[in-house]
DNA sequence: GGAGTGATGACA
DNA sequence: GTCATCACTCCA
């Protein structure tokens, strides 16, 4: 299946959101194996507007990554033991990104970068083959109705944005 | 319900 | 320099 373009990534965040439910997470190490994950749920974060968005405090030295154009992965630590693994999307100078919370039986964005071993090395690399983890077609096709909308999580600090509908799963 | 953990941004 | 906060998970 074919690896998804930095084309894919460059529209906006909740148009791209919505569309990686089901494709393929991919991640390869330097031994060659590999690991293969369908992705169920992921969270947008648009633009400075958004107060839930790192990015609503404007332009500093973690949120630079966000202002690059899609097709990079923006990877950061919470709470001093979790990464947290996220797709850039949209143009440059544009910040917002799509916050990857669940793949294949991994439920938990923690626990989902504790398990492919994603680090803050992959902040700001590409999404692509030579990085070692990257998102793929996977020939799925979600229906509209299978796909679920909620609030997202762990943002209640974000006013009325805690509340718009920018979680996405697949239902089961 | 509450602790652990350390980078980050705000403020001085 | 200090301090509070945090896009989480686990254990009680």
């Amino acid at each position: 299946m074919s690896v998804l373009s930095q084309h894919f990534f460059e529209r906006p965040v909740l148009t791209v959101a919505p569309e990686l439910l089901g494709k393929h997470l991919v991640r390869e190490f330097p031994d060659g194996t590999t690991i293969k994950l369908q992705i169920t749920e992921v969270e947008a974060y648009d633009g400075e507007k958004d107060l839930a968005c790192h990015a609503s405090k404007g332009r500093t030295a973690r949120t630079q990554t966000m202002y690059e154009s899609g097709g990079i992965w923006y990877v950061y630590l919470v709470y001093g033991m979790y990464h947290m693994l996220n797709m850039v999307t949209g143009d440059a100078d544009y910040p917002a990104a799509v916050l990857i919370r669940g793949a294949g039986e991994l439920n938990g964005p923690g626990k989902l970068t504790k398990h492919l071993k994603v680090d803050k090395s992959l902040n700001a690399r590409a999404s692509a083959t030579s990085t070692g983890l990257w998102i793929e077609e996977s020939g799925v096709v979600v229906p509209e109705h299978h796909i679920i909308r909620t609030p997202r999580i762990g943002v209640d600090y974000a006013g009325e944005w805690a509340a718009k509908p920018y979680r996405f799963m697949l239902a089961s």
